[in-house]
DNA sequence: TGCGAGCGTAGATCGCTACG
DNA sequence: CGTAGCGATCTACGCTCGCA
């Protein structure tokens, strides 16, 4: 789909880039070398722009790329990179600072959580691993938060699609779960009708009563949360090239979360209590005991 | 070749929205 | 609540092309 995008060239836009399209110039090796195409000044910087993006592209340059594709079109980088994305969501303390609380990634190598209190440290490093980012509504809430939080040591990607953009573009607006249930992506039964505000109050109870399990249901969700991203950016990108009618163009196999299922579930039931859960647990049995002695 | 019309892109501003 | 991206809307500009 890159190789199509003409949008990478200056004063060419959505309806210029359609009329090449409809006139047999589908894709960048199409153009032709000479001749009159949009008009002798326009054909000019035609050719050297996209002169620039086959080398950005032959030295698989995303950050290069990103910079000449137009940010709402950005969702095209997407099967060139898609090993290097990775797909994150994060949850807050929900309060005015907005701490985050457990972060979820999921990328080639796998599923992993960061946990404040516990691993939290080690998440800027990680996200400098992968530099495509995917998220819902990432831009405007999961960056600036993480950002914020951790300072100037938080890692920039080289292109962040946001789901919530896309989506909203192919006439899907409203939130991740919304979207996924119209998609026939939905979750199932126990971790149906559970919100951002449920992690907060699943977190809040954590730290309270050491309660590992409300923490390993939050984790669970969080987790969720990540990897449905994956199955979101396949069928969104699938969509998107349905909306071009673009038949021949290869869609992208949507990934099935089955897959990963079964590292959920290790990955929770590798979550004991920290020393000071065993603490605060310690001291909300004393106080049970406290209440029930006489 | 030179002019003006018309198209489409780009910039600027505003209000809406989804996140925990 | 703060954040930030985008569509909608409007304006301005650049370019192409038709016409003589």
């Amino acid at each position: 789909m890159l190789r199509r995008t003409f949008q990478l060239i200056p004063g060419v836009g959505p309806w210029k880039e359609k009329d090449l399209w409809a006139r047999g110039i589908h894709t960048w090796d199409d153009f032709p070398d000479n001749g009159s195409v949009l008009g002798q000044k326009l054909d000019e910087g035609a050719r050297r722009r996209l002169a620039l993006a086959r080398e950005a592209l032959e030295r698989r340059d995303l950050k290069g790329l990103a910079a000449m594709v137009p940010p709402r079109e950005h969702w095209r980088l997407y099967p060139e990179f898609a090993r290097d994305a990775v797909y994150f969501d994060i949850e807050t303390d929900g309060k005015q600072e907005q701490a985050p609380t457990v972060v979820a990634l999921f990328d080639d190598a796998g599923l992993r959580v960061f946990i404040q209190g516990r691993n939290m440290d080690e998440l800027p490093e990680a996200m400098a691993e992968r530099r495509l980012w995917v998220t819902f509504n990432g831009s405007c809430f999961d960056v600036p938060v993480l950002r914020e939080y951790f300072g100037k040591r938080f890692p920039t990607p080289d292109a962040h699609i946001d789901l919530r953009f896309v989506c909203r573009r192919l006439g899907m607006g409203g939130g991740l779960k919304e979207i996924e249930d119209k998609l026939g992506l939905g979750r199932p039964p126990h971790m149906k009708g559970v919100n951002g505000w449920d992690a907060v109050l699943l977190w809040r109870a954590y730290l309270a009563r050491g309660d590992v399990e409300a923490l390993r249901f939050l984790v669970e969700y969080n987790l969720y949360d990540s990897f449905q991203l994956r199955s979101l950016m396949d069928k969104a990108y699938n969509r998107a090239l349905d909306d071009l009618n673009l038949d021949a163009e290869p869609r992208v196999p949507v990934f099935e979360r089955g897959e990963v299922l079964y590292d959920v579930s290790r990955l929770i039931m590798e979550l004991g209590p920290t020393q000071r859960d065993l603490r605060v647990l310690e001291r909300v049995r004393a106080q049970d005991r406290d209440l029930h002695q006489d």
